[in-house]
DNA sequence: ACTTTTTTGCAAATAATTTGCAATTTTTTC
DNA sequence: GAAAAAATTGCAAATTATTTGCAAAAAAGT
């Protein structure tokens, strides 16, 4: 079963089959929560896939344009990559300061209610990112790419 | 009155007052935004102040510790450092995807307000990160550092 | 099967950040 | 205010995450 449904998403997205991307692909789709691409290359060694690093960062990227995964970078400089179940799959995080362990918040209204949810996780909170993406008033405007 | 503003913070906070650490915090304090150590150091380089580039990270670092910045780091993996008017400052931002230009919204309920407030700085907003960091329940008892 | 297109491996390049160490500067002490 | 102790700096090299060029290998189209 994992492997058609991996194999059935890439066809729908237009991307060929490959034995290292479609690992890839179902090590994301497993994983408990958001991964390195190196924790992602780690994996794969440890299962005996042969597959180089460059080629988890490429297909990453694959992934992002056709909009399988979503990504986010801690303070730790490492970007992160998570499955979208679904299109509109959207959530936040908590991160352990110590342990780095992450926990996904099902919720996107961003308010003081989230006190209440990461308590009930065991977090105490310290402190939060919130970076918003757009596009700017002159740049919707102008040509700029 | 610049110098003098710097000079007594670092005296408040047990800094030595070097001629480097004044000025790189007078960037800091005098920025509209949130900016990168490599800006910092390129600030510099243009007024002619002798710095070298880990010179402004290791500040940045001591300035950290001593709670005069806070630190996030934007999806493009670079860490940006804003200088904090007050030890309860906290705001987030949104960052032109094109442009990189990053403005302020000077409000912390992060609810559907954002739409508003968006809209009013001319931005349409595509996406946002936001990510919460804090100790976990085994890590809050055990004695991991 | 054969050609075209895409992907991979590998090694090298980038880019941000950190580190070791000796020299210099700042602070402390007397 | 000079000497000693402590902190900071410059410089070069190391690290780490990520990207890229290019030729070989694999997949897709015909």
């Amino acid at each position: 079963m994992k492997t058609i449904k991996a194999l059935s998403l890439l066809k729908e997205k237009g991307l060929s089959n490959t034995g290292s991307r479609k690992r890839i692909l179902e090590v994301l789709m497993f994983s408990k929560g958001p991964i390195s691409a190196h924790e992602i290359y780690q994996g794969l060694l440890k299962e005996g896939v042969n597959c180089n690093e460059s080629t988890v960062y490429r297909n990453l990227q694959k992934f992002l344009e056709k909009d399988l995964v979503q990504t986010f970078t801690l303070n730790d400089g490492v970007s992160r990559f998570e499955f979208k179940k679904s299109s509109d799959d959207h959530h936040h995080h908590i991160v352990c300061l110590k342990c780095k362990m992450m926990k996904c918040l099902d919720l996107c209204k961003v308010e003081d209610y989230f006190d209440e949810i990461i308590k009930k996780l065991g977090f105490v909170s310290v402190s939060h990112n919130l970076e918003f993406y757009g596009v700017c008033k002159s740049c919707t405007n102008s040509g700029l790419k």
